[in-house]
Parts: C-alpha cells; sequence; structure tokens
DNA sequence: TATATTTTACGACAAATGTAGTAAGTGTCA
DNA sequence: TGACACTTACTACATTTGTCGTAAAATATA
C-alpha cells in the first residue's frame, strides 16, 4: 500500500488517535498544513477507496479509523525506499545511514543502541498476507 | 530534489554509467521494464528540466548525464521518509529497521557490521546548500 | 543517390495527486 | 419557527506522472 505525501499526514494523525472526525483530524495536523475541511473529506475519501481508513456513521457523522497500520505502511515505504535507491537491499541503505553526515554523533550512538536491544526474534506476524 | 519511480530507474542507469545515450539506457534498464524509446527521451528530458540530468550533443546525438548525484539522491529520499513515516527522526526508524521480522538474520548482521565500520567523521559535505 | 534506419522535436492523453467549491441536508438556539 | 452553523455529497480543475505516437531531420547503407 503507497500513501502519497498528503496521505501520510492524514495516516500519523489517524494513528495518533481514532476513530476521529474530519474535523478532529484538521485540529491535529501540524500548523503549517491548512487545508480546507473539504480537501481533508476528498483525502479520507480516498484513503477509504484504496481501502487503508474505514469510515462508518455515528448518527450523521463520519468517523475514521485506520485499516492499514502504521508497521505495514512504514514496511512498505521502507521497502520501496531500498528498491528504489538502494539495490533492493538493506545493506547499501546500512551503509548509507551509518555514514551520513546528516547523522549526528548522538544519532549513530542511538543506532547503535537500538542495535543492542535485540529482541529475541518474537513470534507470531508471519505476514498472512493481510496487510492490516 | 525528489525522483519519482521511473525517474529513479533512469538515474540509476545513468549512474551507473555515463554519459549516456537515450538508446544506451534503454539497453540498461531491468528487463522488466519495457518503455518506448520515446518514453525514455520523455523522461529524460523532465530530468533535465529539473535540472537532474545534463544533456548534450555529440554531433546529433543527445549525451546525457547526472548532475544530482546518486548520494543526494538518497540522501533527501530517506529525509522524507524518515519525515512522513518516521516522525523526522533517525532513531524510529533504526528501531524500525532493527525489529523488522523481513530482516533476515543474515541481514540484521550485516546491519551490525556495517555499524562497526564506523568511519573516522571524515570531513568536508558540511552541506553548503549544494545538491549537486 | 534512393532507401532504410535513427534521432529529434513536439504533442497527446489517461490516471494520480493536490486543493477546493457548491448545494442540499441536519442540528441548534434564540 | 427562522436564521446560523456544520456535514455531507458531488463536482471541479490544475499539476504531475506514466506512456506513448508522429512527422521531420539526420545518418547510414545498398
Amino acid at each position: 500500500m503507497r500513501l502519497t505525501d498528503t496521505e501520510w499526514q492524514l495516516m500519523n494523525c489517524l494513528w495518533e488517535k481514532h476513530p476521529a472526525t474530519a474535523r478532529g483530524i484538521a485540529g491535529r495536523l501540524p500548523p503549517e498544513v491548512k487545508w480546507a475541511y473539504t480537501t481533508i473529506r476528498t483525502l479520507l475519501a480516498r484513503l477509504v477507496e484504496k481501502g487503508a481508513v474505514r469510515e462508518y456513521k455515528e448518527g450523521n457523522t463520519s468517523l475514521y479509523e485506520p485499516i492499514l497500520t502504521r508497521e505495514n505502511a512504514r514496511r512498505s515505504a521502507l521497502m520501496t525506499l531500498v528498491n528504489q535507491a538502494f539495490d533492493g537491499a538493506y545493506g547499501p541503505l546500512m551503509h548509507f545511514l551509518v555514514n551520513d553526515p546528516n547523522l549526528t554523533p548522538k544519532q549513530r550512538q542511538a543506532l547503535e543502541e537500538a542495535l543492542k536491544e535485540q529482541p529475541e526474534n518474537r513470534g507470531g506476524t508471519e505476514n498472512g498476507g493481510d496487510n492490516r
């Protein structure tokens, strides 16, 4: 599931708190984003159409809820990046990250920390093909 | 500099070998990509227009050469990803990578390897604002 | 040189994306 | 009960992206 720029913004709000109304989302968008209420509705409708979001009515009001998980959205965004920019392999990406001058020493360290915090390969998530 | 899906394909060919003709690029595209010659020309023209590629004539033939470096294209693609999908921070990305079940133990190890190979923070590239 | 092959220069067009607007329905409060 | 305010349902429209096609010019070749 590919998300566009605007869709990421909406999904980020939805993941943060849901179900949510269009108005509620408007309130949680970053301040520099000034979309008309109807714009948000349109984008939400597209997300529903794509199957990334579910819409249901509470009386007359539409409530929205993510179907696509943040986890899965991230995974596919990352795979896309790796495929198009890093020869389809994690290795080059890693290499790039560690060498990235934009990465502060602190971040680099965090990276190492994160690596240490190795999970014992917790089960589940054997990917049954369903991207919820 | 944002590249679209198709632009990545062309740029990948160009970085691999340049200068190159449209015909030459056609030859180096992955086999599943079957674009008409004119499609390639159109995409190259758009890249030139964007300033990612330089075009010059050798007699009557157009030769293309990347202006945007792979390094910079990667950097901005990564930043875009981090910004829209990982709260703008490397940390969450790292965390995600290490925990990604799609990452095989071998890849995970590669990641660690990459991390070890720490560069002595070689100078330069202090980002003068120029994205060549 | 007449013909076949390539390149170039432009134009086209559908689908996806970004961004609204309008009209009609519903709820709300003086 | 009328005047507002908010929702919904549609429609709209400019750009960007993905994919070519055609005609004319340049090159190569028989």
